[in-house]
DNA sequence: CAAACACATGAGCAATTATTCACATATAAG
DNA sequence: CTTATATGTGAATAATTGCTCATGTGTTTG
């Protein structure tokens, strides 16, 4: 529960609309799914991990290799393919030392794509 | 430009396969279209923003209206629609004192769907 | 004109986060 | 076993950010 107080409290105007406030309430997805919502597009703001994804749009990659494509320390990359992990959006295979990640998902591309219409449209 | 330096200065690795970077590095779009790519996703990272958006699917609303709906402070969605607005993504008209605010982009709805496509199937 | 109201905005603060650095782990090679 | 290599990870730091608080702007009402 995000708080349990009366809408008043921090909406001191007179003029509400009380019917669109009840309907638009009526048929809001739930809190819950909201916030992983908000979670996952959080995963995708973020520079390097845009660079990263679309670089397994092309091929699976080793971890040294993207920090190379990126010009970033190994590191780096290491942290930011965990994020990717957690979200659900990237997967991996070993073979002996090396990791090698793809994607785990393949909405992704159709998401971003939605996003670059959005910018073109501007 | 983000940096000058060489890939090798980030990633000590012997067995890069150069091949994979190279064709990688080809495909990828452009620097500054990741960036604001980033941009836009970074501005559907925030509950509030989400929670804004979707009432705005439904209905038209004033401030006051969505500050109730989400028991927040006027001054609080005031600021992010700030950040909406500068994303293109809503757009307002006044009428006398109330800012009625609603969407300016009709791909929203379909970026938001592709993102539950990705929560659901986990 | 004065008061009330809806909204905008700048400064400040607390929380989050992306990267770096140092180091740990695991596998392969000699 | 020892060393080199590829990757993972915790702590620290600098930067970003969402909200609050106080105040400013513009409009309406009496």
């Amino acid at each position: 529960m995000p708080n349990n107080k009366s809408s008043e409290e921090f909406c001191n105007c007179t003029i509400i609309h009380e019917d669109v406030v009840r309907k638009v309430k009526l048929n809001m997805p739930q809190e819950e799914r909201l916030y992983d919502l908000a979670e996952l597009f959080k995963v995708f703001g973020d520079t390097t991990r845009i660079k990263i994804l679309y670089a397994l749009f092309e091929e699976e990659m080793c971890v040294c290799d993207i920090a190379a494509l990126l010009g970033m320390t190994q590191s780096a990359i290491s942290h930011q393919l965990r994020v990717l992990k957690s979200a659900g959006l990237v997967k991996y295979r070993k073979e002996g030392k090396v990791a090698y990640y793809s994607l785990d998902d393949n909405h992704i591309e159709n998401i971003f794509d939605q996003g670059f219409n959005h910018i073109n449209h501007k």
